[in-house]
DNA sequence: CTGCCCCTGTAA
DNA sequence: TTACAGGGGCAG
C-alpha cells in the first residue's frame, strides 16, 4: 500500500527501536525477498553490525548499518514493525532481524512483492539504480518541476509517477494531486502552462505534506496502517461518485495499465494530443 | 509506449 | 469465477 507518505511513516516509526541497536541474526524466510543473494549471503551480511540511520529516497528505505546498508522496497504490501518475540510473527512475514535487546524487526509483506538487499555502501547508488528528485526535499523547486515536466512528452499522470524523474509519488497521490491542481490526468506535461504547472507543484507539496501527517498517526500499530487509514482521497477509488468540488462525476481510466480516477470536469487540460494535432508522418 | 510478470488477498 | 489492488522490471 506504501507510497511516499506511509514508507516515511514507516520510516519514522522504526528509528526509534533500532536506535544503537545490533543484528544478533537474520532470518529470510521467502528467498525472493533478497535476490539474488542468497538468504545466508543476506545474514552473513548483516549479522553482527550495528543500526546507524533510517533513510527513505523516494520510496526506498534505506537503514545504514556500518558498512552495509540494507536497502528495502514494500513494493505493494510491505510493511515494516518491531515486534518483541519473533516467535509470534506472522506468516506473511519474509525475513526478520533478531536485535540485541530480544525485540525483531520484521519485513512483513503479504503479497511478497517486496525488497529487502544488503548492499555494501560503495555499491549503493549503482544498486538504486537512477532516481528522480524527492518531492518533499529542498531541491524540489517549482522551477525544476515546471522544467521537468515541460521536458516530458508523456501524459502528466505518467510522468508524475516516473521514479526516475520524480521519487516517491504513486498511483493514488499522483491523482490526488492533479485533481487538487485541477488538471486533466491525461495533459501532455509540455503543453501545460507554467502557471498551471506551478499550481500542481504545490498541489504535490501540499498533498503529500498532509498524507504523512495522518499516515504517522494512523501507522502507530503492527499490523498495517490499512484499516487505521483516515486519510479519504477526492478521486482515487471513487469512481462513479460525486466530486465534491463541482458535483461531476468521477470517472476512472486506464493509464499505463493502472487506474486514473478523475473529474472530468473540473479536471480540464490541454487535452491529451488529438489526433487533429499530431504531424504526419513523411 | 503497451502488455505481461511477479504473488496473495479481497470483493463483486 | 473474475477483476482488481497504493509496486516495479522486463520484453516486444
Amino acid at each position: 500500500m506504501p507510497e511516499l507518505p506511509e514508507v516515511e511513516a514507516v520510516c519514522r516509526v522504526v528509528r526509534r527501536p533500532l536506535r544503537g541497536r545490533r543484528i544478533v541474526s537474520a532470518h529470510v524466510s521467502r528467498r525472493r525477498v533478497c535476490a539474488p543473494q542468497t538468504p545466508e549471503e543476506f545474514a552473513r551480511a548483516v549479522t553482527g553490525r550495528r543500526f546507524r540511520a533510517v533513510e527513505r529516497r523516494g520510496k526506498n528505505i534505506l537503514i545504514h548499518l556500518d558498512g552495509v546498508t540494507i536497502w528495502v522496497h514494500l513494493r505493494m504490501t510491505g510493511n515494516l514493525y518491531t515486534i518483541a518475540d519473533a516467535r509470534l510473527r506472522p506468516v506473511s512475514v519474509s525475513a526478520h532481524l533478531v536485535l540485541d535487546n530480544g525485540r525483531s524487526l520484521v519485513f512483513d509483506d503479504p503479497r511478497g512483492l517486496g525488497v529487502m538487499r544488503a548492499i555494501p555502501a560503495e555499491r549503493l547508488a549503482r544498486a538504486l539504480g537512477p532516481m528522480g528528485v524527492d518531492p518533499l526535499a529542498p531541491e524540489f523547486t517549482p522551477e525544476r518541476f515546471v522544467a521537468l515536466a515541460r521536458s516530458s512528452r508523456a501524459a502528466i499522470k505518467l510522468f508524475l509517477m516516473d521514479q526516475r524523474r520524480i521519487a516517491g509519488l504513486g498511483n493514488i497521490y499522483a491523482a490526488e494531486a492533479l485533481y487538487c491542481a485541477r488538471i486533466d490526468p491525461r495533459s501532455i506535461g509540455a503543453r501545460l502552462s507554467s502557471a498551471r504547472l506551478r499550481r500542481l507543484h504545490a498541489a504535490i507539496v501540499a498533498v503529500l505534506s498532509n498524507a504523512i501527517k495522518s499516515a504517522s498517526l494512523a501507522y502507530q500499530r503492527p499490523g498495517g496502517f490499512a484499516e487505521a487509514e483516515e486519510f479519504d482521497p477526492a478521486v482515487y477509488g471513487r469512481e462513479g461518485l460525486q466530486c465534491r468540488r463541482c458535483r461531476g462525476r468521477i470517472r476512472r481510466i486506464q493509464q499505463g495499465g493502472r487506474s486514473t480516477y478523475f473529474c472530468p470536469r473540473c479536471q480540464s487540460g490541454p487535452h491529451h494530443v488529438r489526433r487533429a494535432d499530431r504531424i504526419r508522418p513523411g
